[in-house]
DNA sequence: CAGTGAGCGAGCTTCCGCTTGACTT
């Protein structure tokens, strides 16, 4: 019989490990870094190559005893945090501090499961120091910038302020989306909009008159400069094209059909969840992290602070069965879907967001979980079930039709409409992504059988004005998704990041929206000034 | 001599990423 002490990040994790490892072994929790360089002072000895100066810090000095009075009767040492930089550094640390006398091992495993574990527990490595120096070299980076600039900004600017690696380039992404907005000159146009006196009902939108497509909001930039080729329609030009297609019918000048398809998306990671938590069900993303950890914490799902999107295998069979048992064979992708992080730089220590084996439905764990435990857990459910679902198909028919305006010359306009009909729902059965802006055209619409030179009564025919809009100012899901997109920030900073620029005054919230204040215009200036390479 | 004020020095602010749990609103 082994006496090993195990010693992992979380609690949560000890506990569930402790199950599987059985007798003769203690599973432990680091609970996070042991040792940090101390707020005071730099902490790095700019002098001798740039030499950090650790420390443990309160906890970790309560966690060390602990574990050191613990090691005294064990005879073999596992260290098991997350195989990623910190992970890595965690490890080390733990090295360091407890200066063990048994054989120390260091043990990696990407998913919590039996086999999974013993597994790891057959297969040790020793401690990768390459790995551990890269996460030294970022935490004394961070510092030297932090601590370098900030004082630069209690100068010039304001007591208290702060510049990092990750706040200061997200301050910037928020000034320069309020300068676009700024600068943005609105430009006005007219469309035109034809409603059919047909059952079913439909309306078609002007394109072209006299072979020119007319202009449309995305034909301008932000100057309000219209784009070559495209004819803008003004207000009068649209009352009298209005009084010259009174009462004509529309001629069917073309029936397109073209197949539709649409794939479901990858299970959650912090990102997404965080994104879709704020879509979805309309809350912060470190209200999503704080529900998260609850369902985590019950056992209800996966690791929430992850950069991964792969199911582990065993997950994977249990989702597939268990969509075929709800909805049936044809619902289930013919070929398991195998997806990838894009996230750059991302860690994979752990693996999707997704419900915990064996699955149980949202309506098993009901009483288990309050009220927003569940409403996130649904989404959590629905996501991972759908992906590994089938695509949506369905036919997507675009109709162009013409009629002559009796103006003064006549002028020939030609209008179109689309609709897409579903045939089958595929995963949407299970999931129903929040439509992005960018894919408005493919809306649901049903539309009459229309064959060519068909002639369609018109009901009525109107025209209205609208006016460009300048780029929408970052929400919280908006600006995570950019962060995470340029590797700024991991997942356990993604919802904090947005305190610390609340707090600095740097931002303010207006509704969903981030607006940035006048502090951050100055700081962002004088950054782009001086230390054009940080704000990068 | 008491009260005032200029001048000086010391101490404070700050980073990011890994984990909870103890706070308040």
């Amino acid at each position: 019989m082994p006496n090993a002490l195990v010693i992992v990040e979380s609690p949560a994790k000890a506990k569930t490990i402790s199950k599987f490892l059985g007798d003769g072994f203690d599973v432990r929790a680091s609970v996070g870094h042991i040792a940090d360089l101390p707020s005071k002072g730099l902490s790095v000895d700019v002098e001798n190559s740039f030499k950090p100066n650790y420390e443990l810090t309160e906890r970790g000095e309560k966690i060390i005893k602990e574990l050191k009075a613990l090691l005294k009767s064990a005879d073999e040492l596992y260290l098991a945090t997350d195989e990623d930089r910190e992970g890595e550094a965690i490890a080390a640390h733990l090295m360091e501090y407890l200066k063990p006398k048994v054989p120390v091992k260091r043990m990696v495993f990407h998913e919590i499961t039996k086999t999974a574990i013993s597994e790891a527990l057959e297969h040790t490595r020793d401690i990768d120091y390459k790995l551990v120096d890269a996460a030294e070299a970022r935490r004394i980076l961070d510092r030297l910038y932090g601590y370098e600039v900030s004082p630069i900004l209690w100068r010039k600017v304001n007591r208290g302020l702060s510049a990092g690696r990750v706040q200061s380039p997200s301050i910037r992404l928020v000034v320069e989306r309020e300068e676009e907005r700024m600068a943005h000159v609105a430009a006005g146009y007219w469309d035109l909009e034809a409603t059919s006196a047909t059952t079913p009902i439909f309306t078609a939108s002007l394109q072209s008159v006299d072979g020119s497509r007319i202009a449309m909001g995305k034909d301008f930039d932000s100057l309000g400069i219209v784009k070559e080729g495209v004819v803008v329609v003004t207000e009068s030009r649209a009352t009298d094209l209005v009084s010259g297609l009174a009462a004509k019918d529309l001629t069917v000048r073309s029936v397109e059909d073209r197949p539709y398809r649409k794939s479901p998306r990858a299970p959650f990671m912090t990102s997404t969840l965080q994104q879709e938590g704020g879509n979805k069900l309309r809350i912060t993303a470190s209200e999503v992290m704080r529900l998260a950890q609850g369902l985590y914490e019950g056992g209800f799902i996966t690791y929430m602070r992850t950069d991964n999107v792969i199911l582990a295998d065993d997950a994977l069979t249990a989702v597939r069965s268990e969509i075929t048992g709800a909805f049936g064979q044809e619902f289930l992708s013919s070929e398991p879907r195998i997806y990838k992080s894009k996230v750059k730089n991302a860690q994979e220590a752990h693996e999707a967001i997704r419900p915990t084996l064996p699955l149980r439905s949202p309506e098993v764990i009901a009483s288990d979980v309050n009220a927003r435990e569940l409403s996130l857990y649904k989404i959590i459910w629905q996501r991972t079930l759908a992906s590994q679902m089938a695509d949506a198909t369905g036919v997507t028919v675009t109709i162009k039709l013409g009629a002559t305006a009796s103006c003064e010359p006549p002028a020939d306009c030609e209008f179109s409409t689309s609709g897409t009909t579903i045939n089958f729902a595929g995963y949407r059965q299970a999931y129903q992504e929040v439509e992005d802006e960018s894919e408005s055209d493919e809306k649901e619409a049903l539309l009459p059988a229309m064959k060519v030179g068909d002639n369609i009564q018109v009901d009525k025919y109107s025209a209205d004005g609208h006016m460009t809009s300048p780029p929408a100012r970052y929400t919280e899901p908006t600006l995570v998704k950019k962060l995470e997109e340029l590797g700024i920030g991991r997942p356990s900073t993604y919802a904090a990041i947005l305190g610390t620029i609340l707090n600095r005054g740097y931002v303010w919230k207006k509704g969903q929206a981030i607006v940035p204040s006048w502090t951050a215009f100055a700081v962002v200036r004088l950054m782009k000034n001086h230390f054009t390479e940080l704000v990068d």
